[in-house]
DNA sequence: GTTTAAATTAAACAAATGTTTAGTTTTACA
DNA sequence: TGTAAAACTAAACATTTGTTTAATTTAAAC
């Protein structure tokens, strides 16, 4: 278990806000400190270095990114419901870490700096497995088509998420959300219901 | 239209290139030099600073993003089958030009720079339109569905597709491409029918 | 061939960056 | 209370950063 005190889980939160915002080598450890309100040399006395505050941050939020499918195993919910269900979580776990998938999003996909995928290559697989369990007994129950390719409904799931916030002004726009509530509101209730209802007629429209 | 002269692309390209890899701010001026074999002081020279680098480039680059889609106003040509042709022309270009959506992405989702989203608000409006358009006509001829959310069916069929990219490194182990050829014949193949299909059934699964 | 402008260079510049040092204050505990 | 460890600070440090300067080379025009 990964034990950080109190100051250093203010640090992490700051450092959390601001790589999302502006990315890794966009922040400076100045700018960290001074709105965290601590003496710039903290940061190196606590973690190491930037990169290995980063490091740190990832550990600590690791486990938030885990989710926790398991009580999808109801025997009496059917499995179109369970898909519901799987997306509606899945989103919502999405949706409450944000700045940390942003985060691990862009260092993804930089060739800069190598971070152990391990872990979410693990977490990302469990989360298959999960899906393809319930994709599975559908098709036993003869309620999903054959032939599916399970493996990328999770893209489609997390894909439109992602896509539809990164263009949070775009379509702040068109849909007329003015807060962060209201667009909070919006995934909450219209995007998910979107991505439930593709990813069911996917499962079931037969060509 | 946008002047610029050999050297001057020669230079964009390579910032491009970087840019896509390791972010903008996590990429130097020396290091574009170094690539581009000019001197440090000839980014200033030709485009000022950095940030009109970045500026020059998406100029450089925004008639790229632009699609042509009115080809797919052929009377003969049934709703279904634009659907399909709009997505496979859309993610054709979107993976031509998947190192200057990188760049755009990510800018886009900072709060570091503002970027003049006019024009790519522009663009995907005309875009949505078109998609727009094209739903319209099948809604008609009693093809597709009604009470379609159309906004939303861009970041399903685009979402997929960065979300696949990103994790690139995921996608290339469980689907075993091995190399960049690999992967890009997927995206080309199996990619673009999954959102297809998906996008298909989206549109004509009713409940 | 001379002149003028453009292109290119090496060097210097100031500012910002991550990190370390050396010293001080606070805390814990025997 | 005295002491050692931990927490914290201001300052200095060495690099790296984007940018500019001043000089030189190249190209174009007359």
């Amino acid at each position: 278990m990964s034990d950080f005190n109190q100051k250093q889980i203010e640090i992490l939160q700051v450092a959390e806000q601001l790589f999302a915002e502006k990315g890794f080598d966009g922040t400076s450890i100045r700018e960290i400190s001074k709105i965290a309100k601590i003496n710039i040399a903290m940061v190196s006395y606590y973690f190491g270095s930037k990169e290995k505050l980063l490091e740190s941050l990832i550990l600590f939020r690791t486990s938030d990114l885990k989710m926790k499918l398991d009580n999808l195993y109801d025997e009496k919910v059917s499995p179109l419901q369970k898909i519901e269900k799987f997306i509606e979580f899945y989103i919502e776990k999405v949706n409450r870490n944000k700045n940390m998938y942003q985060i691990l999003n862009f260092e993804n996909s930089t060739k800069k700096r190598v971070l152990d995928s391990a872990v979410f290559t693990a977490i990302k697989k469990g989360n298959l497995q999960t899906l393809k369990n319930i994709v599975k007994e559908g098709q036993d129950a003869l309620i999903f088509k054959k032939n599916i390719n399970i493996e990328l409904i999770t893209p489609t799931i997390l894909g439109t998420y992602f896509y539809f916030n990164m263009n949070k002004p775009f379509f702040g726009e068109i849909f007329n959300l003015k807060t962060d509530s209201d667009f909070n509101d919006y995934v909450k209730f219209h995007l998910t219901k979107h991505i439930q209802q593709t990813i069911k007629a996917l499962l079931i429209y037969d060509k």
